[in-house]
DNA sequence: TGTGCTATGTATAACGT
DNA sequence: TACGTTATACATAGCAC
């Protein structure tokens, strides 16, 4: 989509690839707002930047989606485990190891993520503005795209 | 994209509105697998389909995304929210009124969480098959894109 | 519903600023 | 780091299966 075409792997120089994360970012918070508007449907989409910085978007809103997408993969993965696993299914499970406390099934866990949520607070501050951006994007489809209309003056016109 | 242009409004008929639906589905989550590739960053993305079926792409996974965002989120709400709401920031709240208990804060909440998770298990089975896409999608920027390969042989071609 | 087709609208790579 | 410009790659509307 550009002059040339590039593949789709890691971008090795970190300049280019901050550069690349800034012109892509808003690429798949558009689509999702295109999709959820022209079919009315419940979407979320949350992208962490290279600095670890959340950019968000979601129709009714992100938690809505993601705690209702989370319950069902909970319900899953507790009760019809062993019927799904007889199917050869399997979760991939987390290969980066993290400590996110990803996929509270139990009560029990719940006390650790209380653990987590003290750690997440002094990092919370920085992370606002950010969080502001999605609220933002529900603009962009439905405005005539300002930043782009400059190409008209050169795109090809068929006789209409 | 198309031989017309289309305004950003939901699609009244609601057989086009499926159709639609089912066109544009894949284009967030190309979108967002290319994305999360070519700059190495997490993402997550769910839709809930018109039949409510859910679909989904998660690098490393749904789960670890979009419990690491509820977390930024709730510890927000919870802890900075004096300071926060000081700034004229407040949280929109969910205005669908569901009750998936959305924004688990405290720890009695959890339990009320295992309520929904019963009556979760009664649908899992339908919405299995719909999971199992979102695995698939992790392919699709990284194939020649098959379908589209046709098209060279319309496309124009430059001097080079 | 999903697939394939072609014409056309959009997103974006490479380049400046 | 983000924005403007242009050429090009990509996504998709409308059509037929």
């Amino acid at each position: 989509m550009g002059h040339r075409k590039i593949e789709i792997a890691i971008v090795k120089d970190p300049n280019m690839r901050q550069v690349t994360f800034s012109k892509r970012r808003t690429g798949p918070f558009k689509k999702a707002n295109e999709l959820s508007i022209l079919c009315d449907v419940e979407i979320a989409i949350v992208v962490f930047s290279i600095g670890n910085k959340p950019y968000s978007f979601g129709h009714p809103c992100v938690d809505v989606v993601a705690t209702k997408f989370l319950q069902l993969q909970q319900a899953a993965n507790s009760s019809n485990a062993k019927q799904i696993d007889a199917q050869g299914r399997n979760n991939p499970s987390n290969e980066l190891g993290r400590k996110e406390g990803c996929g509270v099934t139990q009560l029990s866990q719940c006390k650790e993520l209380q653990g987590s949520y003290l750690e997440f607070q002094h990092g919370v501050k920085d992370y606002i503005d950010a969080i502001e951006v999605s609220e933002c994007m529900i603009l962009l489809a439905q405005e005539p795209m300002v930043g782009i209309t400059k190409q008209v003056t050169t795109k090809r016109r068929k006789k209409n």
